[in-house]
DNA sequence: GCAGAACTATGCACCGAGTGCAAATATGTG
DNA sequence: CACATATTTGCACTCGGTGCATAGTTCTGC
């Protein structure tokens, strides 16, 4: 009667999004810094040991399955046309971040990334590895010969691209959720190569 | 028989770069995470608690003054003349980190930053409050208005060059050493550019 | 030189994040 | 039902970091 395969699995991802909802309530209410793995835990009805079986940090609360996105960042790159210049490829790429559903929840996530420094230093490290896994695609379009290690100018300009999605997501959180995030993002690209 | 007028301070500056030289071996040794402030502290010859009282977290050991560092670049991309693009200028200006008179330590201390994850989200800590210090001058720079908070065109700018910076650095230590830093950077540069 | 202010060193107790281990309990399968 | 497999939980521990109080040292004005 099993109508997926693993009753074990939903369970557990229900639980996880569960407690994940009861830390934002949370971190919301008092702030990510003041609130401590304990209160969450309580909170959610599990025991403290149990939380970091289903999160092995405080910030990947906040910040999700990082490497799952980074893995259907580059899935997108890698599915645009080969002919497609690196700017305009990556640019479709990082659009599918665009969780679009709930921009409040969205607001709320870049707000919690601005005061906790713990979680803009996780955030930009989130960003390394996506460096890592986009850099090869990208260095194909730069016309750069393939390499073992990623070309250091491969690296550099997904290095930028994330860089301009960082800030024109800081400016659009600045801005209390009002303007254009796309428009700002190709504003600071557009700054970049004048 | 001053011969500065502070003899504390010159005592605590002798103090502050002798743990940090003791430090910097202990992490050659055993590397940054294995290496405990206690082990530090004993090492030094002094306790646990007044190694806090000259570096606020393990990381500073390694990443210095780096608020007084991001000041200095700020003067001198400042002192370039006003007429400079913002891409010539800011380069000269981050040229001031070139420290030049030991590479061997300069190479540790990148190798480093590479291994540590703690270290490496301190360092991109500190490029985003550079970030901050040198965007002002760079909105001049790019024609863009003044404003209260730098815009985000100008913060992605420094964003931008500072991740060339650290990629060109990363490929210098990953090629252990050889080749010139200036010209990569110049590299990544020209190809965000191109 | 001396008295008091200011700084420094240290110990102690504490917090919060995170981990390893082992026992208990729940859940799935034959 | 019985067995294997996850999950939950408690416990003890490590490590980084902080607040506080106390004892000692240096600097300053007299």
């Amino acid at each position: 009667m099993a109508s997926t395969p693993n009753l074990r699995e939903r369970t557990r991802r229900a639980v996880r999004s569960e407690i994940a909802a009861t830390a934002m309530r949370l971190f919301a209410e008092q702030g990510f810094e003041a609130t401590t793995v304990d209160q969450i835990a309580a909170a959610a009805g599990i025991s403290r040991r149990s939380f970091f079986h289903y999160f092995g940090t405080k910030e990947d609360l906040v910040l999700g399955d990082t490497a799952g996105l980074g893995e259907s960042i580059r899935d997108v790159l890698e599915a645009r046309p080969a002919e497609e210049s690196a700017w305009s490829a990556l640019r479709a790429a990082l659009m599918t971040l665009r969780s679009g559903d709930d921009p409040a929840a969205d607001l709320a996530h870049a707000r919690l990334c601005r005061e906790a420094p713990s979680l803009r230093a996780r955030k930009l490290e989130k960003y390394l590895h996506w460096q890592e896994l986009l850099a090869p695609d990208v260095q194909r379009r730069l016309g750069l010969p393939a390499t073992e290690a990623p070309d250091p100018r491969a690296r550099a300009f997904v290095s930028a691209a994330l860089s301009c999605l960082d800030v024109a997501v800081e400016a659009w959180c600045e801005a209390d959720g009002e303007g254009d995030p796309v428009r700002l993002f190709d504003e600071a690209v557009a700054a970049l190569r004048a």
